[in-house]
DNA sequence: TATTGTTATACTCTATAACTATA
DNA sequence: TATAGTTATAGAGTATAACAATA
């Protein structure tokens, strides 16, 4: 609880037409500016670097959720569709599309588990294994470029340490 | 350019069915873990303070981008739509909507501006600014809350500092 | 009866093109 | 001719309910 509110001094009424800067008659707010808060900044970061990774992905036709989707099958092959899904924070009615999309392009592929007949393992294809290590190598562009605006691998681990505290 | 790959060394292959493991023959990546990557941690953040967000305005029946125009006007009322919208990240066509709703609930309105008649400028209405009070007094709770994740202001600072480095 | 994957559907955000009125 | 605001529309992303197959 150490939120310090800013109460801003109250300037002269302006005239009519557009107002470029503060007229007093209309500031009742105790708001700091937009960009020192919390939820304001992290949205617009997280739209710059997604907009970095379309970019850089365009020309592999790979979204940030099918990236992810295919790193995880990749990190540990034979999960659940369900398991997937939920660790991405994907509903289960909304992951189904997306794995359509991925098999039909020959990359990943649902098997019926045997010990449990209703659900999906999930595995790349052996083109799947291919498009990965592709992918991996434009991730690592990527990654770099960002870590170069953070000023370093040092700032990138603080940066990291910093976000994980924002869960629950 | 100091970025490192993670080369995984390989396991034996494990039998059919349900592999929970990590099986060699569909580990090709030079990937490290999703929780290592910079945009999947950040959407996640983000994602969970929007949560927050959302939970705490709900009774106020207003959502991130309202507040952020709200918030934009009470701190610098009279400027053009389209400045305001451009501001945010928001594309004009969409921005219509979203003010049609405010002025709809008595809370801003567009004047014609005299200079340009082309063009609106926006302002609150004194319900709006009894609005944004109230929403200055929520804002404060859902921030020190998230102040109170990242462990105190400084640490608000410190990501803050390293947040705006992520732009171009 | 509960769970997995699926379909259908709706609502929000976002992106683009084309219109209007003014400049 | 160009610009501000608008409309219409289409595409993602996300949420919920209901169903079939299986447990």
């Amino acid at each position: 609880m150490t939120t310090r509110t800013v109460i801003r001094p109250l300037a002269g009424k302006s005239p009519g037409g557009i107002d470029r800067k503060r007229a007093s008659t209309e500031q009742s707010a105790t708001l700091p500016p937009l960009d020192k808060m919390i939820g304001y900044k992290l949205r617009r970061a997280q739209l710059a670097v997604f907009q970095d990774f379309l970019t850089v992905f365009s020309k592999m036709r790979l979204r940030p959720a099918e990236f992810s989707v295919l790193a995880l099958i990749a990190e540990t092959p034979g999960r659940k569709q369900s398991e997937i899904a939920e660790r991405l924070g994907i509903k289960r009615a909304n992951f189904v599309a997306l794995m359509d999309g991925l098999e039909r392009r020959g990359l990943a592929e649902r098997r019926k588990a045997e010990s449990d007949r209703r659900s999906h393992s999930l595995h790349l294809t052996p083109e799947g294994r291919r498009f990965v290590h592709k992918m991996s190598a434009l991730w690592g562009k990527h990654e770099s470029r960002l870590i170069e605006r953070l000023g370093g691998p040092e700032e990138k681990d603080r940066l990291l340490e910093l976000l994980d505290r924002m869960f629950d």
